[in-house]
This record gives structure tokens, sequence and C-alpha cells, in this order.
DNA sequence: ATGCGATGTTAGCGTTGCTAACTTATGTTA
DNA sequence: TAACATAAGTTAGCAACGCTAACATCGCAT
């Protein structure tokens, strides 16, 4: 039932065959990365939940039953394309900071910013990550969930670093979640047309420097 | 193909008959009500994705093809009742504003922590109300969202109201923009369960009421 | 009493997720 | 190099779903 580990995630295209021309081929090739590329297509283009496997079978030329060799079923493409995701998340997080060398609300903000610009290129995905979570999570694969925690800890290191608070303590750790908290909330309510409910234009960037600086001058927030 | 109005909205249980027994009549009644609650039902049980009106038929007794004479498709049915949603949020948080009725960030809090117990109890209406958007919104149908609209309101009056702002003013408008943003944050996280990745307790009560009190008194956001 | 419209029914179409059984290509080993 | 095990495709088919068409039944107004 539970594969160990998918034979891909690394290979940019696999050994046997050539990644374009020559379609009359028996066997595809490549078909793990060519059916998350068209599941990810469709995820951004229908939502996941319009997305189906028949469809991206279609874009990859292939028949509907051939998915069912690289993957277990529908959630463990999506299960795939999500670990993706965060892994691309975080290089873009971890990218960003590096372009804003000092520490302090500055940088907390870049970090924001590019978190927020991730979920607004990426809706789809961005809603499979953070909103699935309990449809795809499977018992038999209990270390599901680890790029996402590599990716928070992105948040922690640069809160604590930024805010002059001892990294690992709570004070700091309450900072960094109440950060994450406000910019998750942006990506959301920006992607999902929320904002638009204002009837004023909302100008994200502009929110999210307020956010770091007031949060940060602020302190953390009281035991309770 | 688009009904100016459902028939329903307002009537408890329909005219013609009681709301149980008797099981074996050809008209179910109050078909619309029954199916509108069996599908919340299935949304909070399996999620919106998941849901199907099949089963939904099934726990109300009728054929599958019953729902069409109430409801243009499956979405005018989650569209409908999301509207009661929005409806039924903004009763809650107009309540817990009358608890505490002097003006402040402790008011505003309250309405904030009204907000995430509404997603804590409802969570798959919650995602449904705030995250389809796109997927409900029918151009033929203009008015919809007019209910959400109506529920921000509440928390814009009383942005502006506890903190001494100008009703209406642009500083007003953002600083009530930057409490939802937070609290939805909030919500969302809560709900799809990504606290987890943090692997400490949140007290999501404390971090609203530290949110409050920190965005309150930083005053408004700057120009951007 | 009659007839019409609202609201049910059954039958059926196309799509989907997934499995079973079969076919083909690939790469290792005798 | 021939044989073969296995990976990776195929076709055929099932059950569930959304939705429609055509037909049946009931309540209500005339």
């Amino acid at each position: 039932m539970a594969d160990a580990s998918h034979p891909l995630s690394d290979s940019p295209s696999g050994r046997p065959a050539e990644p374009c021309c020559k379609r009359a081929r028996y066997h595809h090739g490549d078909l793990a990365h060519a059916l998350l590329a068209a599941v990810r297509e469709l995820v951004e283009r229908d939502g996941a939940d319009r997305m189906s496997v028949s469809k991206a079978c279609r874009m990859a030329g292939v028949s509907t039953a051939a998915p069912y060799k690289h993957f277990a079923d529908r959630n463990d493409i999506l299960r795939t394309l999500c670990d993706h995701g965060f892994e691309e998340m975080r290089e873009t997080m971890h990218a960003s900071r590096a372009v804003t060398p000092e520490p302090g609300a500055a940088r907390i903000a870049a970090i924001g910013k590019a978190y927020v610009a991730f979920a607004a290129a990426n809706p789809g995905l961005f809603r499979v990550m953070f909103g699935m979570k309990r449809e795809l999570s499977d018992p038999s694969d209990d270390d599901y969930g680890q790029e996402a925690k590599a990716c928070f800890q992105v948040v922690i290191a640069d809160v604590a670093e930024a805010s002059g608070l001892e990294p690992g303590t709570e004070p700091a750790m309450r900072l960094a979640i109440m950060l994450w908290t406000f910019v998750h909330g942006v990506a959301t309510l920006l992607i999902d047309g929320d904002y638009e409910v204002t009837e004023v234009p909302v100008n994200t960037d502009a929110l999210i420097e307020a956010a770091a600086r007031g949060l940060l001058q602020g302190g953390p927030p009281q035991a309770g």
C-alpha cells in the first residue's frame, strides 16, 4: 500500500528518455514528473477540487491507468506536489532573507512579502499546502509535514534574530507565531479574493510592514 | 437558468408538512431545508470537496434528481449554504459585541474571538465561505457576497468606535483590515491544523488579545 | 370536479477514481 | 547473446457522481 519513497523528487528528468520529441514510444520515460507538472497546472487553472487525474493523463498523453504505477492514488499525487511546494517556498523565503542582510523589522517584512508573493504566484498550490492537511495526511506516512516544519523554521530563526529574543524561547516563539499568523491571513484573504468586501484597494506590502513594526516594537504578548 | 430568489431562507419549516414522521409521502414538504441541513453536515464531516449531492439525497430520503427542482446545481446549494453561514456569523459577532459594552481593545478582541469560535465550530462551512468564492461566484448573480460585506461592516464599525478614529476614514479602514487579517489568519491556521508545525500549544485567545492591544496602540499604518 | 404547476420519480449520459488482467520495453544474468 | 524478471505502459470495466429528460403524483385554485 504505502511505498517507502517516490522514485523521483530529485532527478529533473529521468534517465531513460529525453524530455521532448518522439511521442510514439510505449514507455513515457518520465511520467511521474510529467504528471506532477500537469497536475500543478490544473490545480492552478481549475482548483484542486476540480483537478482530475484523467485530465492530467490526457495532458501527459497516457492512459488513465498509468498514474497508478507511480502514485498510490489521487491524494498521493497532491501530497507529492505539496512537498515540492514547501521546498520551493522555503527556498524562496530563504533567498529573500539574503537580500536584506541586517536583522530587524524590514527583514521580517521581506520574508513575509516572499510568503505572500509565493501564495499569489501559486494560489492553487498554496491552498493545497495549507488547507488540505486533513484530507491528505496519511497515518502510514507519519513524516508527512516535515517540509512544512522546515519552512516554519525559517521564520522562527529570523524572528528571534531580528527581535533580539533568545531563539527557541517561548516569547520568541509567540512572536514568530503572531507574525506568521498575520502574514498567512494576508495571503489567504488576498488569493481568495476576500479583501474585495472592503471595497477599497488593499496594499498588502504596507500591511505587512506595519504589522512587522507594530508587533516587533510591541514586544511579545503576555502569557495567557 | 438563474432563479431570482430561492423560496426558502426564512421559513424554518415549510407550510405543507410537519418536519418529522410519516416518511412514505410522495412529496417531502421541505426538501430545500432538509438538503441544506444534510449538506451542511456532510461539509463538516467530509469537507466540501468530498461532499456529494447524492449522499445528501440519501440522508433526506429522496432520489438524486430531486435537488434540481430547488437548486440550479451543486454550487448553488453551496452558495445558499454560504449565505446562511455569513448571516449566522454576523449574528454571532454582533452578539459577542453586546457582551462587552465598553469600546476598546477588549471589545475588539471579543469580536475576534467570536470570529475564530465560529470557524472552529464550523470549519467546513468556514472554508466554503471564505475559500470558494471564485468557484461559487456566478456572473448572473451579482449581489452574491452581500452577506459577507455586511459581516465585515460589523468589524469596521467597532474598530472605528474602539480606536477613536473617524468611521469610514482610511486610517480606520486600514486598522480594521489589519485586525481582520490577523484574526482570519488565526482562524484558518487553527482549523487547518497548521499550527501543529510549531510543535507547541497555541493559545489563540491570548494571540488575539495581544494583537488587538498591539495593533490598536501602535496606531494606524503609514500610507504606502 | 378539473386541470395545472410544483415537486417528486426512474432511466440514462458522460466523467471520474481506481482495479484487474494483459502487453511491452528494459536491463541483468547465465 | 538468449532468457527472463520486473518496471511501466495498455484496455476493459466497476461504482459513484453531477446532471438531464421524460414521466408520475400531489396540492391548490378555479
